[in-house]
DNA sequence: ATTTGACCAATAATACACAATAAGTCAAAA
DNA sequence: TTTTGACTTATTGTGTATTATTGGTCAAAT
């Protein structure tokens, strides 16, 4: 079939593209690069992609779909995933298994580079609309429903969420290897603590999780509705 | 007093130098710069300082120090200081109130600039005997006094906590500064969470404060070595 | 004794010619 | 049609001569 036929190597091409970001950089990774580690010639990257840049967004916008696919996935093959903590401990886990979504999250210059002085970039465009963040949101709610505690404001533990994976992307940078435990024991003992210091202990469970249910699947459809956008375009 | 004439001139230096490093960094702060801020000329600031590493080292060592005394003052001061989230609490609180520790935290390479290309740097120096750090310690011993949760190792928590404090000072280069809550009150929510997740509900609240108390006079008088050991250098 | 600022040497910034590389195009081949 | 790679153009990197700035010194002034 045609269209899965080019749609496998327009694939192959964001596959070998991220890998090389990751390690190379924006700047340092040309489109020649590419090209040669994915068997292709240039021309045939152009018939994909318009330019380097446009390559570089498609690959932030699948990057980003794989992320949330993963995480939701995560989460339900997590028995404990119905609490706030659960929720949470997906996410990190899903972050940790996407590098280039780590480089995301921390705004990373390296992996980034040159792309950033893009007028009109990814992160220039996203932190307008980021004022009604869907992780505020969904604390609120959780508040709401009295599934965390209501004595902390829900942008303060939004943010203190958000400062713990800037943390724990980030520390590798400024620590050595063998100062950082085990990505998996942070993780938990994380998880941990959000759950003893939010989750009160006359809360009822099942609402908390009825409200995971509910965000999660709205996020699946949001992320089958931006797949189906970047369809079209093409 | 010739010796204390003296030493306020060489702390009004220091003075106009941090502020200077802090806003222009390491390398587009020139010791003309600081001479000219400080109203002297460039020879009097090479009378106190054998050259411009010498004088970042010695800003480096006073604002720990000051960095130190504001954290044990608040300590001090904060009725609730006797538990571990007050103990934290006043770190971040002492860490917000200098712009300059807070760039030390977070090795920002603006401010540190060529600094940190010298072969024998302060990080360098430091890092090495990090392996057993103090914060490390100061956890253990609250775990085996059954001060602090035991269900998840001292080298997590001590490494969230430094997470924590990581993102605090950082999350202002990421996010515009209308998406960060007020400074006060995401110390108070850490504070709360840590407190609520780390603190055993049977747990015996005067052994704790003991050791706080143990562990900040300790602290202390290794500032005052400190102290006297810059003293004698020069 | 201290402090100063003219002075010197070393380092860093600037300019520019030119080489090398990369982005993007397109006629020809598959 | 789709793919290719030689080709053009734009960008970046390199070597270097020159200028400007800065770190650091020291004889003279205070």
């Amino acid at each position: 079939m045609k269209k899965s036929d080019s749609d496998t190597r327009e694939q192959h091409i964001l596959d070998v593209a991220v890998s090389l970001f990751v390690q190379f950089g924006y700047n340092k990774t040309t489109i020649g690069d590419i090209a040669r580690e994915a068997r292709v010639s240039k021309g045939t990257i152009y018939q994909y992609f318009d330019n380097k840049e446009a390559l570089f967004e498609a690959l932030l916008t699948r990057e980003m779909q794989s992320y949330g696919e993963v995480w939701l996935d995560t989460l339900e093959a997590d028995p404990t995933g119905g609490t706030i903590a659960g929720m949470y401990k997906a996410m990190l886990s899903a972050m940790n298994h996407s590098p280039f979504m780590s480089a995301m999250f921390k705004q990373d210059r390296h992996v980034f580079g040159n792309y950033l002085r893009q007028p009109d970039n990814f992160f220039q465009r996203t932190q307008a609309q980021q004022t009604k963040s869907p992780r505020f949101a969904f604390v609120k709610m959780m508040q709401e429903a009295g599934a965390i505690r209501q004595d902390i404001s829900p942008q303060v533990i939004a943010h203190i969420m958000n400062m713990l994976a800037y943390g724990l992307v980030s520390m590798g940078d400024i620590l050595p290897e063998d100062q950082i435990p085990p990505f998996d024991d942070v993780i938990e003992g994380i998880a941990m603590i959000m759950d003893t210091a939010l989750t009160p202990k006359d809360g009822d469970q099942e609402v908390g999780k009825k409200i995971v249910r509910k965000v999660s699947n709205e996020a699946r459809q949001a992320i089958e509705a931006m797949k189906q956008q970047s369809e079209e375009k093409s």
